[in-house]
RNA sequence: GGCCCCAUCGUCUAGCGGUCUAGGACGUCGCCCUUUCACGGCGAAAACACGGGUUCGAUUCCCGUUGGGGUCACCA
């Protein structure tokens, strides 16, 4: 052991399995990550399920999933809380044994009762303490019992947190936590401490609804006389409203913002990263970056709120500098679920050729499928309301003379497509749009799409034409009609 | 209610006593580019919550007010 080595840094991620993980816990998961990564230290994992009522084994996976998706893997696999319980149980008699700890022999409903009666007076709703110092009779001590904590009464702690700085809390304000039930199952208190000591655990960075807990933890810990962690509490995420992010405010799981919203997990990686914390004028972080860069002092101490129309900006972005292959991967299930059909290959080349067109205007992984489904649809197209004004009188005229111009055309690429069109309007002394426009109505279906010669140029010289002629047909029933 | 924490444009933030006529990003609104929509480019509107101090000088330090958040279980 050398004194001149680096900070030996082990961080963890403990989420308890009684839902998704949503974006909150996905952004302390990445901060421990990066924390842990920054100073080649160690980031951990472990499901506190000692709740066995609320824990199950979807939330478990939902969670294992979810970090995974966004490349938040530990790297140990994940410490189960609840299959260490006989261990609470041994440091809970430890304390015990060495007066630290009492027990304690009110039931539930007696302590219920004091606590209404405090509140009802005004008084914060504390144990009083009433077996602290009192040895049970022979009879009382047949009765079922907890553990409590026998906490320091007098004086005040404070915690330098490493995010919100020195705060302090007098002793007089915390009581005396139980540290086991009844039933001899750990607390969530008494949990959390002996983990996070027996997995070596030296920084302690999660929400902040736990800074008040960290006061009673490190009685607990100091108790033990065992090492204490530094804290970093990240203030807590909340709705666009301001209100709390909870799951009645749409509150979602990360696993909605990748498959409902289409959101890549580099996108909202950077956006959790840039949510509480900045590095000056930077936006776009990628995890190389954000690991260089990462410290706890830089994490803002208010709460921040989510915006989705930020997350959408960055997700356009990461669509953009997207691989082109991986992209095609992520929108063609998409594809054949709106088309309720799987797509041929030749359709699944389509979608390839056209991707450096059709990710530009996408912000989402739905955008972008749906950009795309005009390239797949039966012939003939069903036309939209702007499809349909553009295709009015007397555009069918331009369309036609424009069919027979692209049909001339040798080398069906999109230049000399483009080529050939403007020859033609500047011939006619007409605009190119008074050409470009109508054929997009009638190759696309609609009025918004990518370059339309280079769509053109994708489908290729018979769908091209095949679809003018069901755009000049339709056009010439509508006449007669 | 007790205790704890927080406070810069609508939102996320930069700012760590003078460089601030307060910078960037998203959003909003113009203009340009242009075969549509996007992208891109240019530009505009938009903030230091309030009141006291400290200081030669406060967005920056201290106190209070207001506002917001967290927490007070045999849940985690």
């Amino acid at each position: 052991m050398s004194a001149t080595g680096p900070l030996p840094v082990v961080t963890r991620f403990a989420p308890s399995p009684t839902g998704f993980l949503h974006i909150g816990g996905a952004r302390t998961a990445l901060f421990n990550l990066l924390f842990a990564r920054h100073h080649g230290g160690k980031f951990l994992l472990r499901i506190e399920d000692t709740d066995r009522a609320r824990s199950t084994d979807a939330a478990i996976e939902a969670i294992l999933d979810g970090l995974n998706w966004l490349g938040l893997d530990a790297d140990a696999p994940p410490v189960m809380q609840f299959a260490r319980a006989a261990r609470h149980a041994e440091v809970a008699h430890e304390l015990l044994a060495a007066g630290h700890a009492y027990r304690c022999y009110s039931s539930a409903a007696e302590l219920e009762a004091a606590r209404q009666a405090a509140r009802a007076a005004g008084k914060p709703p504390r144990y009083d303490g009433r077996w602290r110092d009192r040895v049970a009779t022979a009879d009382e001590a047949v009765q079922p019992s907890v553990i409590r904590l026998r906490a320091p009464t007098q004086g005040a702690v404070t915690i330098h947190d490493r995010v919100q700085g020195a705060v302090t809390v007098a002793n007089a304000e915390l009581d005396d936590m139980v540290l086991l039930r009844s039933d001899g199952t750990p607390t969530y208190m008494l949990a959390v401490v002996v983990d996070d000591h027996d997995m070596g655990i030296t920084h302690v960075i999660r929400g902040d609804d736990h800074l008040n807990n960290a006061f009673r933890q490190l009685a607990l810990i100091r108790a033990m006389s065992w090492a204490e962690p530094i804290y970093a509490h990240v203030p807590l995420l909340h709705g666009a409203d301001g209100s709390k992010l909870s799951k009645r405010h749409g509150a979602l799981g990360v696993d909605a913002y990748r498959d409902e919203l289409g959101i890549l997990p580099e996108a909202l990686e950077n956006y959790l990263l840039r949510l509480g914390w900045g590095h000056g004028d930077a936006e776009i972080i990628d995890r190389a970056q954000a690991i260089e860069w990462f410290t706890l002092e830089a994490v803002g101490r208010g709460p921040a709120r989510t915006d989705a129309k930020k997350l959408e900006s960055l997700n356009a972005h990461y669509i953009r500098v997207a691989d082109d292959t991986r992209l095609a991967a992520l929108a063609t299930p998409r594809i054949e679920a709106a088309l309720g059909r799987t797509l041929a290959w030749a359709e699944a080349d389509l979608l390839a050729r056209l991707m450096p067109e059709l990710k530009a205007r996408a912000r989402t992984l739905i955008e972008l499928a749906e950009g795309s489904l005009f390239l797949f649809r039966a012939r003939p197209l069903v036309l939209d309301d702007k499809a349909r004004a553009l295709l009015a009188p007397p555009a069918p005229l331009n369309l036609l003379a424009l069919r027979n111009r692209l049909d001339a055309v040798s080398e069906w690429c999109s230049a000399a497509l483009e080529a050939a069109a403007r020859g033609l309007a500047e011939e006619l002394g007409f605009k190119l749009g008074q050409f470009a426009q109508p054929l997009r109505a009638a190759l696309t279906g609609s009025g918004v799409s990518p370059g339309i010669f280079e769509v053109a140029a994708a489908l290729g010289r018979g769908e091209t034409l095949a679809r003018i002629d069901d755009a000049l047909a339709s056009a010439g029933e509508r006449e007669t009609a």
